[in-house]
DNA sequence: TAAGATAAGAGGGACAT
DNA sequence: ATGTCAGTCTTATCTTA
């Protein structure tokens, strides 16, 4: 468990997940940490979550006028009861920021399955746009565009590469309008994102090409010497990593066309082009002869 | 058919005005 | 704030093996 420097939010540094959200507001704890405190729970049912637009918490009040053991209700009780109902409900409801979250998350949850991402990015995303709610830089755009931008935040931030145009295919909204929404963001919310290693891509180009794990490790090697000689700067990591995978086909003989890779990876083959000949000529390999692996060194085979 | 080469243009960061 | 500049990446087209 960490905590944020700038607001003194608690979040899990393994999950992210938001734990407390303001150290001095009790309301909003929901991880109980004794036994005796879990029992005092007056809540049941499925655990609260990020990405509900009332937390979870929708049926705090039901609508029968019993009690707890299924006896009718004073008539004083019934009216405080019922006065109780409508914050309830309003609590719920009545703005539109509930309505906007209802939506948003919903749509969420869409992505996420078509993208395959844990729960812990969906609670990080979900914790993001309700941060872009209450700063109003959501009024004006689009939900799916804001949503789109927050999610490829949480999958950056937690080590989960997802480019933003996949995500943004995936949301049917332009690229071009996302990454403004992503730098907004990143703006407006003060984030700081950690660079993204490029040798993280290489296992997802690697498995959705279908390729061998030698020439998986040989590209590893690549890059990671490319890293260290600090040719990979300024540098798109998917195009790194899918020109060091090249390489590594091409080192090992695999039967791969840069086209393949080039789609996988999400660049073009011109861009592929452009990096490997830059890592090629920072690691001294000889590009000349295609299929002689025997002039390469020997970590990358 | 895959890969290389070249050129034009878009988008965004750095930096100065 | 606005403009310029260098560098990256994409798109498109032509050539080469």
């Amino acid at each position: 468990m960490t905590s944020d420097d700038v607001t003194g939010e608690k979040f899990c540094r393994g999950c992210g997940s938001v734990v407390l959200e303001r150290i001095e507001d009790s309301r909003a704890e929901w991880h109980s940490s004794s036994k005796d405190e879990y029992d005092n729970r007056t809540r049941t049912g499925s655990p609260t979550s990020l990405a509900m637009h009332d937390m979870g918490l929708a049926t705090i009040i039901g609508r029968q006028n019993k009690d707890s053991y299924g006896k009718p209700l004073s008539s004083l009780m019934k009216s405080t009861i019922t006065r109780l109902r409508v914050w309830d409900s309003r609590s719920q409801m009545h703005e539109s920021a509930s309505r906007n979250l209802t939506e948003a998350f919903g749509e969420l949850k869409r992505l996420a399955d078509k993208l395959a991402l844990p729960d812990a990015v969906v609670e990080k995303t979900a914790y993001i746009y309700r941060k872009a709610l209450e700063k109003h830089l959501v009024k004006g755009r689009s939900i799916p565009v804001l949503l789109a931008a927050a999610l490829h935040i949480a999958c950056r931030d937690s080590g989960t590469p997802r480019t933003l145009r996949e995500i943004a295919d995936q949301n049917n909204v332009k690229i071009k309008y996302a990454s403004k929404c992503y730098r907004l963001l990143l703006q407006e919310l003060d984030l700081r994102m950690p660079v993204v290693n490029p040798v993280q891509c290489i296992s997802r180009i690697a498995s959705k090409v279908g390729l061998k794990e030698k020439t998986k490790r040989g590209a590893i090697a690549i890059l990671e010497d490319a890293v260290s000689k600090d040719v990979t700067s300024g540098k798109n990591p998917m195009a790194l990593a899918a020109a060091a995978l090249y390489l590594s086909c091409v080192i090992n003989g695999d039967q791969v066309s840069q086209k393949v890779i080039a789609l996988a990876a999400g660049v073009t083959e011109v861009t592929i082009r452009n990096r490997y000949k830059g890592l090629g000529k920072t690691l001294d390999l000889d590009l000349s002869g295609h299929h002689n692996s025997n002039i390469m060194p020997d970590y990358a085979k």
